[in-house]
DNA sequence: AGCCTTTATTACCATACATCAATTTTTTTT
DNA sequence: AAAAAAAATTGATGTATGGTAATAAAGGCT
């Protein structure tokens, strides 16, 4: 488990006494393909970085229907980032796709630790733009691309993502029906 | 001029030295009614806080359509993200909707003061916090919501801005045209 | 005020994608 | 390997929103 943590942050160059603050508020958690480690209406404590395995977070609808906001595999980080850092009850739920092994953290502990190691705060500092490049990007291509662009340049964008995946799980990542995905696909071939 | 900049860090109590070396950073710009700020294919050097007025950013397709990614007024952050992160060029063009009053900083240089006022890091990374849940909220939007209720989560989420915009920029951030827009507001008088 | 430009509306028709229902294919379980 | 369950495909039809074009309304400018 230890080793784990430290290849989290591998490029940070943490002293021993810090990489022990930090490897203190993590702790590795297994799951099973199809397990949801996080039902709606809870309170989100943490966010998990993924091991190995793939899962995603989900919305669903009035009518039943499911909207994938986000997919995760190794060394991604996932949550339901509305609850999670705004501290309310979650909105989403987080599924495993397959078996996982993943590292959670709560959102109370790594603040407390902001200050004692603030290379931590500036990791997720870091990760937090990334992040914001990729959102604005799905914004983005939400408005400006077809369904087949999206197919497309998210196969291209995840090739690995795509692998672990159901059909139905990347057409509501896409916005569109199983159906629709399916006939473009076939046009596609 | 520093006025404004101790205005935008209000809450983090910082030490005269502190505040000396942030406002070093900032630079107060104003600007008219329908001036662009950052032009597509520049290097995106700045973000910008906003004083006074209304701003957005845009995204111009191939045909010719625009696609707004995000308004700003008042106490708002601005800039094209995506290539302000990433350091590359920018894919987004910002413009003002109204007479403008700006503080801009440029990504070089708050990076480099980070190290010395780790207060401003903190500041940053809750900002971003903050923006990551607003962005995971309008994806989950984007996916659930028809255009109607897109429209209607708008004006009850962003109440001034709706005021100081057309409805064309409007439309061209909820994703539609300006006749379905049209259509949508005749509907719910 | 009156002219000119910009913005918004309306009508008609087109299209991308959704929905429903049936069937086939793939995967899982026994 | 057979049976059962889950996932994917296909066809027929529906609907929300788009595109084009013409008109109307609103806002600036002299």
């Amino acid at each position: 488990m230890c080793t784990s943590v430290r290849n989290v942050f591998k490029d940070l160059q943490l002293e021993n006494e810090e990489l022990k603050v930090v490897e203190s508020i993590f702790s590795e958690v297994t799951y099973k393909k199809g397990d949801t480690i996080l039902h709606t209406n809870e309170k989100v404590y943490y966010q998990y970085y993924v091991v190995k395995g793939c899962l995603r977070t989900f919305f669903m609808d009035a009518k039943g229907k499911e909207h994938t906001i986000q997919f995760a595999i190794n060394d991604w980080w996932i949550s339901d980032y509305i609850g999670y850092f705004s501290e309310s009850e979650s909105v989403l739920s987080i599924e495993c796709i397959t078996d996982a092994t993943v590292l959670k953290v709560a959102k109370s502990d790594l603040d407390s630790i902001y200050e004692k190691v603030p290379k931590i705060e500036h990791f997720f500092r870091k990760k937090l733009e990334r992040s914001t490049v990729r959102f604005q990007k799905r914004i983005l291509n939400n408005l400006v691309l077809s369904a087949k662009e999206r197919y497309h340049l998210f196969l291209q964008t995840y090739p690995n993502i795509e692998q672990q995946i159901k059909n139905y799980h990347l057409a509501s990542y896409l916005g569109i029906t199983t159906e629709s995905l399916s006939r473009i696909r076939k046009e596609t071939l």
